[in-house]
DNA sequence: TCTGGGGTCCTAGGACCC
DNA sequence: TCTGGGGTCCTAGGACCC
């Protein structure tokens, strides 16, 4: 059986998500930054109408944001994040075979499906995510994964397919495909933009036409997958249960510059935690531990950054024992004299934690920090991060992260549920 | 004053071994 | 004075994604 495959993306996301409990908000300009208040992460398409571009520094277009009087979000990723799962909750009830590819876009499989009626299908899956999320959603279908992308930006930009774009059904792909330039290709990115247009290569068409000697050569093996894609050949499988991870990381500019090494360890043994948290959520437990420092490369001055990798003596799920580790490599690669503006903590070597291979001369007591843990996580999930933490992540927190235009959890915290008036 | 965070995969090159 | 070839493992760096 062919396969075909559904790409489920939704509009705007964290745009949207802020939309949907706020509908003043409809029709008006909207961005979302990054931590710190940094950088545009998100735009509605007012937003993107104003020029706005993706990954431009909020300050850069502060009098723009002012003049258009643009709605302006710090990131709410508890938000985010339980909308998400909303979403993908809505889609498995239209098609089991479902891959979660990132916080707002899956793949469905739609090869057994005896109706070729894909277009009202999906017209179907539309209608529903936003009437039981609120969110808007686009839908392209095509028989790869590469194809379903593309068929899936159509959907996003002509208004006259209602959002759903089946490119099975196109009676003319390969103008279709001439009119889309490489750069909203899947896989290829600034580097390979350059390398192509020098040789001539614009559109997605001409990639799908070029030499596969030449693709394999310089694009690699990566490339020569992508163009196979374009024509139509299958190479990337939906995959329906997720890799197991093979790194976590937490890295955080923060709030502001920190030149003591006090500070530093706090950030370090705070982002330790938090790295700590994701590791047994997944179950996992970590024998490597990497930290790297930097200063800010925008900004005049001195600059130094570094990394450092430690092996762990045992696989190890315990917030002490990777603080622990993560203090001595920061207090290695320190150095005085610096404003640094980010940190960052990265596990790998990951093993099922309960399969880790427990040490013979191992002297501490693994079970009692196993029930230590599951005490933290689980007050922390109860009344909020960080309501319990080391004392090695301070008080002071000079480096914490600032979030100046962040809305209410709508639907993860009860005191900030909306309230509907008469 | 103000420039994000978290991932994956591939490749090249060096060390080491037989 | 001669100095092959193949395999594995590891790391660093480069490419991409959202």
């Amino acid at each position: 059986m062919p396969p075909i495959f559904a790409l489920v993306d939704c509009n705007n996301f964290y745009a949207s998500c802020e939309r949907v409990f706020n509908p003043k908000l409809d029709g008006k300009p909207i961005v979302v930054l990054s931590n710190n208040d940094g950088c545009v992460v998100a735009r509605s398409n007012e937003a993107k109408a104003l020029g706005i571009a993706m990954g431009v520094p909020e300050f850069q277009i502060r009098p723009l944001l002012r003049a258009h009087q643009v709605q302006v979000f710090s990131s709410n990723y508890t938000l985010y994040g339980d909308m998400s799962q909303r979403v993908m909750e809505t889609l498995e009830q239209f098609c089991p075979d479902l891959e979660i590819y990132s916080i707002d876009e899956a793949f469905l499989s739609l090869s057994g499906f005896t109706s070729r009626n894909f277009t009202k299908y999906g017209r179907t899956i539309r209608t529903t995510v936003k009437r039981w999320t609120g969110l808007p959603v686009s839908v392209g279908i095509a028989e790869t994964k590469t194809l379903a992308k593309i068929a899936n930006r159509v959907a996003k930009r002509t208004p006259d397919t209602n959002g759903v774009f089946d490119l099975l059904a196109c009676p003319d792909r390969d103008a279709l495909l001439g009119r889309v330039p490489i750069e909203d290709v899947w896989g290829i990115g600034r580097n390979l933009i350059r390398l192509l247009n020098q040789h001539g290569i614009m559109t997605a068409l001409q990639l799908r036409e070029a030499d596969d000697q030449w693709i394999r050569k310089h694009l690699g093996i990566v490339g020569l997958r992508l163009v196979m894609e374009l024509r139509g050949i299958s190479c990337l499988d939906l995959e329906e249960c997720p890799a197991p991870k093979q790194s976590l990381t937490c890295s955080r500019a923060f709030g502001q510059l920190i030149s003591t090494l006090v500070d530093m360890e706090e950030a370090v043994s705070s982002y330790t935690s938090r790295v700590a948290e994701k590791l047994r959520h997944e179950r996992l437990a970590a024998t490597v531990v990497t930290v790297c420092l930097t200063t800010n490369e925008f900004k005049e001055g001195p600059q130094y950054s570094n990394t450092l990798t430690l092996k762990l003596p045992i696989a190890t799920d315990s917030t002490s024992d990777l603080i622990k580790s993560a203090l001595q490599g920061i207090r290695t690669i320190y150095r005085e004299g610096y404003r640094y503006k980010k940190a960052g903590v990265t596990l790998t070597g990951l093993v099922s934690a309960s399969q880790a291979q427990a040490d013979l001369f191992d002297s501490q007591d693994r079970r009692k920090s196993q029930r230590l843990m599951s005490a933290l996580d689980a007050v922390n999930d109860r009344w909020g991060a960080g309501t319990l933490h080391y004392a090695s992540s301070g008080i002071h927190k000079a480096w914490k992260t600032q979030f100046q235009h962040r809305s209410p959890a709508y639907t993860t915290d009860w005191t900030a549920l909306p309230i509907v008036t008469a």
